[in-house]
DNA sequence: CGGATTTTTGAATACGTATTCACAAGTAAA
DNA sequence: TTTACTTGTGAATACGTATTCAAAAATCCG
């Protein structure tokens, strides 16, 4: 490994100055610039930016700890926030939830020297929030928030819930399903509460109908199948995520249900892939084009770059906004 | 920020011995361990990787250069590099290629202080090459190669453009279209050669119903478009990735055509979504289970962890396997 | 108990860079 | 020419940890 002493030596001058030549500092004579530069050119010279970091105490590094791509949501955001982060000159350490035990994740992120931290993949009470406050460096949730507060990018979940409550029942649906995640996160816990009310409110909820899945592929199969299997079937399913809406519409194909003939389907994220003419999913999300990934990290590299600035809170709630397409007609 | 100086003199006793107890040395006083890993505990003490890193000269961190997540090969590939590398220990950086200009990517991984780099961007002759050579770390390519070698995990390409020829040359047909990607990859290439000679040898190849595209949907759809605007329409296209044999089905049943009644398509990748029953896409893939990127990973740590043997070159060329599905049938 | 041996400890140093500080050289003003 | 000021430079030090080396403490053995 070629060090900055070694071209210091090579150029007959001192580390400080190659160093001065590094930083482009303006106190260097021309010269001395020419010869270090070329002494670096001759020694192929990469400076070390582990010790740069020690001293800097930046490392220009953030991690995201983002849901699994197997969610069509997550490849858009993951997608928009490593380039966004790479464009500005940060290098981004991802981590993917594992299902149940987050800590290996956690422990690893918390051992790092971090710039700051993206994440949806947190719990409503989740105790790491506290740990993370710990680091004492900035960090933004996108998608998902906690009870606590701090920094996040989200949709109003629970007004979410009840306009897709208000488009089924609107079109004269009464039997509505609803297919969801794990209630612990404030995303499927919005959209559940404010579908629930909504429905309770205008027509009646059949408990039977409501049901809290792993989001997986095979649960959300399950809860299409035991749901069209009671004797008074849903005609429309409010799927919490698109990624579940699409799930469910291939177990509903296969059951030789016709979409929106026999089942209207709403979705929500408003995922590119769902707005494909293949798709054509009615579906909730938000109006801006930037997704909630690509919100977060510019909030949280805004953070980073004027945290002279009394550092106040991020808190963005979007309105949802109905993405009426193809999956959902009249009864 | 509490360092391990801090830890010592909390503890009573000098630095060195916190940093014994942090990599638990054999030689330290049980008594001692307690009063330091209390004094830890006490400060929230955190060691900093960084300066770790400085002198151990391991940063146990990997970086990814991979392919856009639009296309769902990458999807898969990512999501099991980064995994993997977590399970074992690595952090991973994470870069997407972005068409055209990948010089500030390399220009960033190059900088990076490195454990091991995995990429499938790269040329058959990208110049950037020599420069990861220069870098002194193990890398290693997937899915791509590069003329000059290196280590490598790929399917055998030419192979595999032959056997889907043949495929559809023996169930038939005689007009193939075919789709693929920038011939300056070798995946294209080979893909593209093994393809052309095979429907050369036994049929006739129609120049015009050849394209090379940036793989774009858009692109995709132009060259669809193009193709069956012909006079002679190709009875069968070879698209050669999934990702383009999902776009080419896309236009080509907007265009009023039945897959594989009037269109039979054969893709490339068996990826995990076209393996779906709403896709049912016949594809070539290889046996294992595993993914190239999956393998690729493999590899590479197992160069870094067993870098005191000679370090011979990892190049594992896999045998293409068709997996007929039901896209494709006779003419 | 005394010497030999082993275990445990801390001081010093290295890792590669940035930065402070003092000093040398040069320039402008008087 | 002297003084004051500017510019350019290198020596020294800091960042936080791991490691070497020598010394201190503890243990063993006869």
């Amino acid at each position: 490994m070629v060090s900055s002493k070694d071209v210091a030596k090579r150029a007959g001058v001192s580390q400080s100055t190659v160093s001065r030549v590094l930083n482009d500092s303006p106190s260097v004579s021309k010269d001395n610039i020419e010869k270090v530069t070329k002494a670096m050119k001759d020694l192929n010279y990469r400076p070390n930016s582990i010790a740069r970091s020690l001293v800097s105490k930046q490392t220009k590094t953030l991690a995201l700890i983002s849901g699994p791509l197997h969610n069509p949501f997550f490849v858009e955001t993951t997608t928009s926030i490593v380039n966004y982060a790479n464009e500005k000159g940060y290098k981004m350490n991802v981590f993917f939830e594992n299902m149940g035990d987050n800590m290996s994740v956690y422990e690893s992120v918390l051992s790092m020297q971090l710039d700051g931290l993206i994440l949806s993949s947190i719990f409503m009470d989740d105790p790491i929030y506290e740990e993370l406050q710990s680091l004492n460096i900035p960090f933004v949730m996108f998608n998902r928030k906690h009870n606590k507060g701090g920094n996040f990018v989200e949709i109003d979940n629970e007004k979410a819930g009840k306009t897709a409550a208000d488009h089924l029942i609107d079109l004269g649906h009464e039997k509505i399903g609803y297919i969801g995640g794990p209630l612990y996160t404030s995303t499927f816990y919005g959209r559940y509460i404010g579908f629930c009310k909504e429905v309770e409110k205008r027509t009646v909820l059949d408990q039977a109908l409501i049901h809290e899945t792993d989001t997986s592929e095979d649960a959300v199969r399950e809860a299409v199948l035991k749901m069209m299997g009671r004797k008074h079937k849903p005609t429309a399913i409010f799927a919490a995520t698109d990624a579940i809406a699409i799930f469910a519409i291939d177990t509903l194909k296969e059951l030789g249900y016709g979409i929106p003939e026999d089942v209207s389907i709403c979705g929500m994220d408003n995922v590119r892939m769902a707005r494909h003419h293949s798709f054509e999913l009615t579906t909730i999300g938000h109006k801006t084009d930037k997704n909630l990934g690509r919100l977060g990290i510019e909030h949280l590299i805004e953070l980073i770059e004027d945290s002279n600035d009394p550092k106040e809170q991020v808190r963005t709630t979007m309105d949802p906004i109905l993405y009426k397409r193809k999956t959902t007609c009249k009864l």
